[in-house]
DNA sequence: TTCCTATTTTTTGCATACAAAATTAATCTG
DNA sequence: CAGATTAATTTTGTATGCAAAAAATAGGAA
């Protein structure tokens, strides 16, 4: 006999798949607009469409799939108004985990932030925008999670969620990096005086320049491809 | 032949069941920690399992049921943890819902707003609870609309659904009722300025007292039952 | 050709069937 | 009788089958 603590109890198949396919939608293996073939989705994620179907629903639910009646999911595809708006809803979340962060975090907590930013910066002088992209979530997630409210967090994520597919990897501006990593800076500084007001002020800005560059890079990505909310009417 | 503008395509089943749980549960038809039986659900909702448990699902993914595995959904019972960090995300959404309102309410949303205000004065008057909730739901939600962001009234939505199921109908504390209502007057006054801060401010003191009423009023219901996050673990 | 219509094919939506797990009932043992 | 063990029952999770709707294709008229 061995240790039977926890046998191990599979995760189910609902929860694989959808857990496959959110991570496909954000890392943008399936393009926004796409739609998606339960049939060939099945195939791929070796799994029965009744799962399939299930794991569907729950992405619909957070908002990265839409349904369309009779005709199956796509890939959420985002318009620009939509990004400004879910830019602002990211905005307001953010500055409340600054705000309560400041209030909550503990020494070791601003440790382990200080020692990613000071690797982020690194990762800014060589240019290296991967590694750059990467501690820079990882930071801001820090952070929330510093604030210590589950439901912020879940929030943020699913909110979140819906702009991580459209992150471009693509080099980006030269001033409006530097200004990112010049309002990191302050975060730190506003962290380690456990400013809540300073706090919330510098992620309210550091959202809406995150979200100009997003909106830029999308406006020169597809320049007169404004509005596709209207749906389709036949005759 | 008659109008064949758009044929009334009857809504899914997937849709309708989970529109028709999510009002059972929000309205407290099933219980707080209650099992949701599928054969049972599927009886009383006309559907088969299939539809029915993509239902669940999507509730699932907006928090308002808790998936077990291998043991189903139960109804989520928010612990006083739970309620306290689920108002803490309320006030955020809530204080930027009327930073933003302030910026872009329409006369015409105002003065909805105002009457709407009137009822609720008239309910509380008259200590009519059930009309009162009503219209304090109706204007905190037109505040949010007027707000004109989708993915905060989206957000928003879901958060507060999950408050919505242990909403008390009984007997209001008078002072706390009293400082409610006040709170309005100065949220309707800070509308009509157009001043941002001044909803923030209040709607943050609002969503704090609010929160208070129903933390003390879940003590009261069950003065003994603090913590019951812990799974059950067997022998 | 281009547009429209009819037919085929595919795909979605739902119900049912079956296996595995959990729950309940029954039986046995001390 | 209590407690544990085993058997029966229920319930969940998944796959499959079938009907309806949508999409694709083919055919025909202008």
């Amino acid at each position: 006999m061995r240790a039977d603590i926890i046998a191990i109890p599979r995760t189910a198949l609902h929860e694989q798949a959808a857990h496959r396919l959110r991570h496909m939608l954000v890392e943008n293996r399936i393009l926004p607009g796409a739609k998606l073939n339960e049939r060939e989705l099945s195939d791929v994620l070796n799994v029965s469409r009744t799962p399939l179907r299930e794991a569907i629903k729950m992405l619909a639910a957070e908002g990265l799939v839409e349904l369309l009646p009779n005709r199956g999911a796509i890939a959420v595809q985002l318009t620009e108004v939509d990004v400004l708006h879910t830019f602002e809803v990211m905005a307001g979340l953010e500055a409340q985990s600054g705000e309560l962060a400041a209030q909550r975090i503990t020494d070791p907590e601003l440790a382990e932030i200080k020692a990613m930013h000071h690797e982020m910066l690194a990762a800014y002088i060589r240019r290296d925008l991967p590694s750059y992209y990467r501690l820079n979530a990882a930071i801001h997630l820090a952070i929330n999670l510093a604030a210590k409210n589950p439901v912020l967090t879940l929030t943020y994520q699913q909110v979140n969620a819906r702009l991580q597919a459209l992150r471009f990897r693509s080099n980006q501006d030269g001033d409006k990096w530097q200004a990112a990593v010049e309002e990191h800076e302050q975060m730190i500084k506003a962290l380690i005086a456990r400013d809540a007001a300073a706090m919330r002020a510098v992620l309210t800005r550091h959202l809406v320049n995150k979200r100009d560059v997003v909106v830029g890079q999308l406006r020169a990505a597809a320049p007169h491809a404004i509005a596709n909310t209207t749906p389709n009417v036949s005759t």
